[in-house]
DNA sequence: ATCAATTATCTTGACGTGGAGATAAATCCT
DNA sequence: AGGATTTATCTCCACGTCAAGATAATTGAT
């Protein structure tokens, strides 16, 4: 078995946008893009949210969440509100309708992923768990500009 | 150690993410797209390929094929030519300029892998390939079962 | 107190991508 | 052979993203 790192870069790739292409039909499915999911989900599990700070999250710069939060708010998923001592910022929050739909919808997806990685053993998920995060760490930091994971929300725990 | 599978996604995701922000700033430097290397790179392992065959290999649509070798085509990297058998089909293959840009890219790109690799050691590569690769596999042959739109439409694969 | 630098957000323009057709050529069917 | 289906490519349009610049508010320095 080859190890070579342009390898190893290949076959991460190709499982990642396997796997990615379970998910982004599921959320699809839903009538949301990838990144808005993103967003809901960063709300579902941090609760009202500077707009900046979210796009830092979910790994957006200033134009992009501001489009994302735009067509969140359009479907009346979220809203802005001002901050309370900061009078530049806008907080997020989910409205009843948004946190339903998202509430549902992580639930849908989680289990869609079930699916998705069924082809290893909970061992070898461990296994592979391990090292992707031992790997994902060291690219991280290897680089000049350390930023954090889209998936920052869940990783922590 | 938990091993849902959603959260084997989100780790597998981060660390493609960290691995790709490496090579994505490599390619950017050569005033290259992802897209357009990936193009470039079949060309260079495959010789000749029909734009079709391309576009499969490196998982664009039809539109965004042609788009891509448009782009590589006014850079003067690449050319389009008849297929020898099948008129309707357009043979690209890889121009001097092109040869040379890639051949020297790519052994760069490799290098950058290396590195952006090296937090595992050459047995926790071997292991993670190993992995990886029969998660992408599965995950792929997995994806065949259509599954039911947001508007009640069926969503082909 | 005032001016400069920083921070948070929004706007604009360009670009890559995917999806729905359109066109042309090859293949299949009878 | 003639018509229908499939295949390969392209065109057009909508959308999401980013980069750079604009605006407004906060903070820091003197």
């Amino acid at each position: 078995m080859e190890a070579t790192g342009i390898h190893l870069w290949l076959v991460l790739w190709k499982a990642c946008e396997a796997v990615r292409r379970h998910a982004e039909r599921h959320i699809h499915s839903l009538g949301l893009g990838f990144s808005d999911f993103a967003v809901l989900e960063v709300l579902l599990h941090k609760g009202p949210t500077a707009v900046n700070t979210i796009g830092e999250l979910v790994h957006l710069t200033s134009g992009s969440i501001t489009a994302a939060i735009d067509r969140l708010e359009r479907k009346s998923l979220v809203a802005r509100c001002t901050h309370p001592s900061d009078r530049r910022a806008r907080v997020v929050h989910l409205t009843e309708v948004g946190r339903k739909l998202i509430e549902c919808a992580f639930a849908d997806h989680a289990a869609a992923m079930e699916t998705a990685t069924s082809g290893l053993t909970a061992a070898e998920r461990g296994e592979a768990v391990a090292l992707l995060k031992k790997l994902g760490l060291s690219a991280q930091t290897e680089g000049v500009n350390p930023r954090r994971g889209a998936a920052g929300v869940m990783i922590e725990t």
